[in-house]
DNA sequence: TTGCATCCAATTGTATACAATATTTCCATT
DNA sequence: AATGGAAATATTGTATACAATTGGATGCAA
């Protein structure tokens, strides 16, 4: 059964899938047709996604993907180190036992899958996912979830190679050797140093794009 | 005209003026009766507010106004303080001369409307709004935004009395110096303590309350 | 009195019809 | 040929009607 929020979190995999490219318009009745309901959920899905930044809506004309220069790329990143490197202070005094052998487990796996890009980067999210929600704060579970639905604005992973999977395991390692320890500054520097790494990658790979 | 933004602003209002109490249920007829309007537009309304996290929702059953526990509100003053923080070692670097103004006009606007806590509370608003948007980075202002609206929940302003003016007015004097001279460390740790000063006074609040 | 099944009222979820507005097209005028 | 404007079209905004579901009320039986 298709219902409001099915068709929000369908919207959100075409626009990971790239069937849906920033800068394109969402028509209503296109979406309506496609997803065989009438406007009405599919005007409530895009209303969510408004609040939450994915889109532009200009009243009477309709929403648009938003499309993300390179100065709120960088914006994005920058966002992004604030949240994981502080859900990384929080983390190296809330996680549990359970959730420090989940990171391991999930960076091993992510080692394990590394020709296949696709799974490794639902490994990376879940293992960023889990630090987030270590942190043990719901506002920042909230910000950090919006955010991240910014993310998929910019396309399919940079995971691209095993060398470079390796490097981010590596990072990762680091990483779960800080909140093990329980040393706050340290968690939360292997994550700011993870993320300008990311965004290094992110940017080269912009440039490719265009 | 009342159209699907503006009922949603009208709904904030009302939640900060305390006509909806966290707790109550938010009916789709009611709301609509009371705005002159059909359901269709604050049905969209509510939806902006539950993404938002204002509004709890469940399917078939319908919204209610999210109330806060006491760890909860201890969560979004956490979370407060990561971002207002943030944001001023972002100000100590970017906030323009006009900006550094601005403040200083704020905070002794707010002084000398001590008497009145509606009038102190606008300014207070506006100081906060102002560094936040001086950190230049659309996230951290959408993320702040978001999160303000979860602070309404909370009810009416702790700036009740003048020498509690006078205390955050001097704390906001601190936040200046060290936005003019450009150093971050002074300016995220003089927030800091600001955000601890406030929450404190917060959970006071809460306690008399209850 | 308590437990349970059934029915009814209240309320949300969706579809559709209509109104209002923006955009485009095309023609007339310069 | 360029431009301005008016009509036509496309699209969103809102209202309303109907379907589906829930929560409670009612009544019956143990």
């Amino acid at each position: 059964m298709l219902t409001t929020k099915s068709i929000y979190e369908q919207i959100l995999l075409s626009i990971e899938s790239g069937a849906l490219q920033p800068g394109c318009r969402l028509l209503e009745t296109d979406l309506a047709n496609q997803f065989g309901v009438s406007r009405t959920p599919i005007r409530e899905a895009i209303r969510t996604l408004e609040s939450e930044g994915l889109v532009i809506h200009k009243p009477r004309v309709g929403a648009e993907l938003r499309l993300l220069t390179q100065q709120e790329i960088v914006e994005l990143y920058e966002m992004r180190t604030v949240l994981e490197a502080t859900a990384s202070e929080m983390a190296a005094k809330h996680a549990s036992s359970s959730e420090l052998r989940t990171l391991e487990t999930l960076n091993i796996q992510m080692f394990e899958a590394a020709t296949d890009p696709n799974e490794v980067a639902i490994y990376n999210r879940q293992f960023h996912i889990c630090i987030i929600n270590s942190a043990r704060n719901r506002f920042l579970s909230h910000s950090y979830n919006s955010l991240s639905h910014s993310l998929i604005l910019l396309g399919k992973t940079t995971l691209e190679n095993e060398k470079r999977v390796q490097d981010v395991t590596d990072q990762h390692e680091k990483i779960i050797d800080a909140l093990k320890s329980g040393s706050k500054y340290e968690a939360s520097q292997a994550m700011r140093e993870h993320m300008e790494a990311s965004l290094d990658h992110r940017l080269k790979a912009v440039h490719i794009n265009v």
